[in-house]
DNA sequence: ATATAGTGTGTATTTTTTACACTATTAAAT
DNA sequence: ATTTAATAGTGTAAAAAATACACACTATAT
């Protein structure tokens, strides 16, 4: 058969030491005032995951952003109007890079916002499914996992990869024993280099070295 | 925009010592004669899991089987008329009780196999790369997952078990090792009951315990 | 100078993983 | 009755990984 066919984009950044989403406000029917995942309909031979990079730019400004599929959607009644299958994709950016803070109104979208995982709104259709589906996805892999060095800064801190863990995991972990076992890893590089601007001691900056983490999981 | 929308199915048994998948012979175009994931296009107002079901039990006669969904796939250029979004799933069944070990024939199905998952033949589509993905979903998954108890019977030998495993890994393992490990997981039954039909030494039959199974994964 | 806020470090204990080889049991063949 | 063939079943020592735990250091602001 014939279905309707979108995409929808859970994109994810790290910001004030909280893992966070982007939502949008729709102003559209259905679900008119409520806040969902920014996704759209594919175009005729347009590619999924290039569809996901259009929607993730006109909402981040960024493009060569870090994608992975999630799921498919396609239950009988999550769209008044009849079926509307729908992809979902997640994405990771380094809020630094984020262009467009807020996204300007559009005639279906009256704006956009980053809201904390763990204080989200109401949500539209079975978007919060969704999200939930997602945070068990990168919380089971995070172990073997890129995503928290796409979350983070180039440079990042012993402390700040720690929080983006601790974020996922829902718990916290011992500083001595998490800087341990990153360092038995191998694959974190540290700098010469020293967080700047704060009123306390500088923390040490550290880089992922990607040729020894591709080794790692060969 | 719209686009026509099918589900295709890994259905994986084990049988014979080996980690099997259900392939059917094509008799329509495109890939007349190739090899192919059982699919089917889905209904109007029909589940996907439902439609899953239903090709499961048309090509094993099982009903209530474990599925999990795979991914979508919608390349462009996946089907020579034009996009066809399939949604994978993967089903696993125990092999005794497999109906029809051989499906009859169809109008657009001219056989059924199975076939050893490292000695496939050419496939029809991406069912290559769709079915590569499967394995490496369920080999990440191994250790918290029940997928080696939805293809074993209900009372099945520790060896039956770590050949499961094996096969996944790809990879031996040390028979104390595992079986240490096996004990140590608290989630195995051992049985007063033994293999019979064997001309040798009959071995000591186990079942997994579901309820402390999943007390471990919380 | 001192208060504040976060950085950075070591050791002992427990748990888990790994490596490794022989005896026990059964049915079938002689 | 004995032998053969095939697989079941078992323990220990060493190494590696995970856990629990507390205090001194440093940069800045006042």
């Amino acid at each position: 058969m014939l279905s309707h066919f979108t995409v929808d984009c859970v994109i994810y950044t790290f910001h004030e030491a909280q893992l966070k989403i982007l939502l949008t406000e729709r102003n559209e029917y259905p679900y008119k005032g409520w806040w969902a995942l920014p996704g759209f309909f594919i175009e005729k031979d347009e590619e999924m995951e290039d569809a996901v990079k259009r929607i993730s730019y006109e909402n981040t400004g960024l493009k060569d952003i870090y994608l992975e599929q999630l799921a498919a959607f396609a239950g009988v009644k999550r769209h008044p109007e009849g079926r509307i299958l729908t992809v979902a994709y997640v994405a990771l950016v380094r809020y630094e890079n984020v262009k467009n803070k807020v996204k300007p109104v559009t005639s279906y979208m009256k704006q956009a916002k980053w809201y904390p995982i763990n204080n989200l709104p109401d949500l539209a259709f079975d978007h919060r499914e969704i999200i939930q589906l997602s945070v068990e996805k990168l919380k089971k892999r995070l172990s073997y996992s890129l995503a928290p060095f796409e979350l983070l800064p180039e440079k990042f801190t012993l402390t700040q990869l720690q929080q983006v863990y601790e974020a996922l995991l829902g718990e916290t972990l011992d500083k001595r024993n998490f800087r341990k076992k990153m360092n038995n890893l191998g694959y974190l590089k540290e700098l010469d280099e020293f967080q700047t601007g704060v009123s306390y001691r500088a923390a040490r900056l550290y880089k992922l070295d990607r040729r020894k983490f591709q080794k790692l999981i060969e």
